[in-house]
DNA sequence: CGCCAGGGCACCG
DNA sequence: CGGTGCCATGGC
């Protein structure tokens, strides 16, 4: 992988094992428009990046070498090895190789904790094009204004500090409908400074679960994501009804096991790589509906 | 109309 | 503890 700047432009070249449009579209970001064939529109980290691939490269617009550097090269998880993942996940697994050869461009983004947070304490019992709509109603009604590209405005998703001026009511209005309150809790722990970043993010896993699950409408599930998509605990194994699903039928014979059975068999089989087998697993098996 | 969605909580036995 | 109903809202 080497990057330059030409007018504007950030190139990235050499890719390897990295495809934008699935890495955007597997599930674990909300906060982005599709504006073409492997092109999109993302807001993160208080900025507005316009990117689109052609092949093994990258292109950023309106951006320049240093931001690359500062933010994007992190955000899209550059400088990581993904075939060493994927060779220690294929090495004693055969049932896991369709899914990631089929998957193969997915990274996991290393995205912003408290948006993180938010997203996924919205994302139960909610559909990801619906998810994404109420991340945009938070972020247009108390984020800052980035931008816009063919008419599709941009928005910073708030800070806890932001955030902290919605009611309760107010926050209902965005269409969070019963996660209102949990939101509204949520925010307070992150202000008030009882949850530390990084403090989460140095921690173990399990201590970082417990300190999240504190917040009343965080449960196993939404911790692990948070852990494993806005801390960087890649071992964080999140089981969904997909990954339920998926596990059930690649694992189990097709017999049922509850969430806990499946989550330990993950973290047990998978190990320090359990947040990218989930990841190719869940949006291998959630594409080709396995199980349903 | 019914069903389900990247769940979690309260309440029950 | 394990199971069940309910929680807003929207897409199909």
């Amino acid at each position: 992988m080497k990057a330059e700047e030409i007018k504007n432009t950030v190139v990235v070249s050499d890719l390897k094992d990295f495809d934008l449009g699935q890495t955007m579209e597997c599930g674990q970001c909300f906060h982005f428009i599709k504006l073409g064939e492997n092109e999109y529109g993302i807001s993160a980290y208080g900025h507005l990046l316009h990117a689109k691939q052609d092949g093994n490269s990258l292109y950023l617009y309106n951006t320049g070498i240093e931001e690359f550097d500062n933010i994007w090269r992190h955000y899209f998880d550059l400088d990581r090895d993904y075939g060493e993942i994927k060779a220690f996940l294929l090495n004693d697994d055969e049932k896991l190789r369709e899914a990631v050869e089929t998957m193969w461009g997915v990274r996991i983004l290393n995205q912003e904790f408290f948006e993180t947070l938010i997203s996924f304490i919205i994302s139960q019992n909610k559909q990801i094009p619906h998810i994404k709509q109420i991340v945009a109603n938070i972020s247009k009604g108390y984020g800052e204004y980035l931008g816009s590209i063919d008419g599709n405005e941009f928005y910073r998703f708030p800070t806890a500090e932001e955030l902290s001026a919605a009611s309760e009511e107010e926050l209902r209005a965005c269409k969070t409908g019963f996660r209102a309150p949990y939101i509204w809790n949520a925010v307070q722990f992150v202000k008030d400074g009882i949850l530390n970043e990084e403090e989460l993010k140095s921690c173990g896993i399990e201590e970082c679960r417990n300190r999240l699950m504190q917040i009343k409408g965080v449960g196993m599930k939404v911790a692990n994501c948070v852990s494993l998509f806005g801390l960087g605990h890649r071992e964080a194994f999140p089981v969904d009804v997909w990954i339920k699903r998926i596990m059930e039928v690649m694992y189990f014979n097709g017999k049922e096991h509850s969430n806990k059975e499946i989550e330990e068999y993950g973290v047990r089989h998978f190990g320090n790589y359990g947040g990218y087998a989930q990841q190719y697993l869940f949006y291998y098996g959630k594409t080709e509906k396995i199980g349903k």
